[in-house]
DNA sequence: CGTTACGGTGACGTACGCGTCAAGAAGTCT
DNA sequence: AGACTTCTTGACGCGTACGTCACCGTAACG
C-alpha cells in the first residue's frame, strides 16, 4: 500500500472533484469507451495517464484531451491530425520553430470545418426534404392498400 | 462495333449533355477518384453502371449519386451508412415495408447530423480562439529573440 | 489459501476503403 | 500484324482503429 489517498477509492463516482484521477474503468465509464481503446490512444500519444505502479491514473488533462478526441473522431478525424491539434492546444513556450506550421496545418483544418459545416447544413435541409416526401408516400400506400 | 453512337466517343471532354454516359476514366476525371475506387462503389451496390460489353458507362444517375457519396465521406458517413441513405433517396412506389424503417434510420442521422453541426460551429469557434493565441505566441516569439 | 476482480502487456484478428500488381480482352494507331 | 492504350476481373496488401484472446500480476474477500 504505497499510496492510501489513492488506493482508498470505492467504486462508486463520488462527484469527481475537477482535480481527481481516474481509473482507466472510471474513465471508461465517464466516456463510454473500453480500455483498449484508451490504451491505443496512450500508445499513440493522445493520452498521458501517469502511473501508479503499473496501473494508469487519467488526470484532468487527460479527460480535457479524450473528450477533444472523441468530438474530433465525430469530425471524421484521423487520429494523427487530432493528435497534432492537441499538441496545438497544449503548447508551451517551446517548439516556436514548429509554431509555424501547425498554425498553417489548423488555419486549413479551420477552413476545411467551415466548408463541412456549410455542406452539412445544406445536406441536412436536402435530407429533411427527402424525408418529408418519404412521409408522404408512406402515407399514400396506407391510403391506397387500406387494411 | 455493336453501338456507334456510343462507341464514337472522343477523348475530350465535349460538354458533357446532361444525358450523357460516361466513361469510368471520364468519370474518374470529373469526380477526381480512381478506377479502383469507382469498382469499389459498384461492388458494394453504391453505383449502377450500364455495360457496354465489359465496359462500364455511368448515367446522369451515377454522377448524381457519387456526388452525395464523397459529400457523404466527407461527414464521416460509412459506405454502409451511405448507401441506405441514397436508397431512400431513390426510392419508386415499391418496399413500402422498408421505407418506414428508412425514415426511422434517417431521421435519426438527421439528428446526428444536426449535434454535428453545432458542434462543429462550436469547435470552430473554438479552434479559432486556439490559432490567434497560438499567433500571439509567435509574436511573442518573434519579438524575444529578434534576429 | 483459493477465487474473484481489476489491471497490465503482447500479439493476432478484423472491418473498412481503397492501392497495387497480374493477366487477359478489346479497340486504336501505324 | 505488332504495339499501345484502356478497360476488365481477381487477388493480395495496407493503414486505421480498435476487438479479442492468452497469460501474468496483485489486491481484496471469505
Amino acid at each position: 500500500m504505497i499510496c492510501p489517498c489513492i488506493t482508498l477509492r470505492k467504486h462508486g463516482a463520488e462527484s469527481m472533484t475537477e482535480d481527481e484521477v481516474l481509473t482507466i474503468r472510471e474513465m471508461c465509464d465517464a466516456f463510454n469507451v473500453t480500455p483498449r481503446t484508451l490504451r491505443f490512444y496512450e500508445s499513440k500519444e493522445l493520452l498521458f495517464p501517469i502511473r501508479e505502479g503499473q496501473k494508469r491514473l487519467f488526470t484532468r488533462r487527460d479527460r480535457a484531451r479524450l473528450k477533444l478526441i472523441l468530438r474530433g473522431k465525430r469530425f471524421g478525424f484521423s487520429l494523427e491530425d487530432i493528435r497534432q491539434l492537441l499538441d496545438l492546444y497544449e503548447m508551451g513556450d517551446q517548439q516556436k520553430t514548429q509554431l509555424h506550421e501547425t498554425i498553417k496545418v489548423a488555419q486549413q483544418r479551420m477552413s476545411e470545418m467551415s466548408r463541412q459545416r456549410d455542406e452539412l447544413g445544406q445536406a441536412i435541409s436536402e435530407l429533411a426534404e427527402q424525408i418529408s416526401w418519404a412521409e408522404k408516400q408512406l402515407d399514400k400506400a396506407r391510403h391506397t392498400d387500406a387494411a
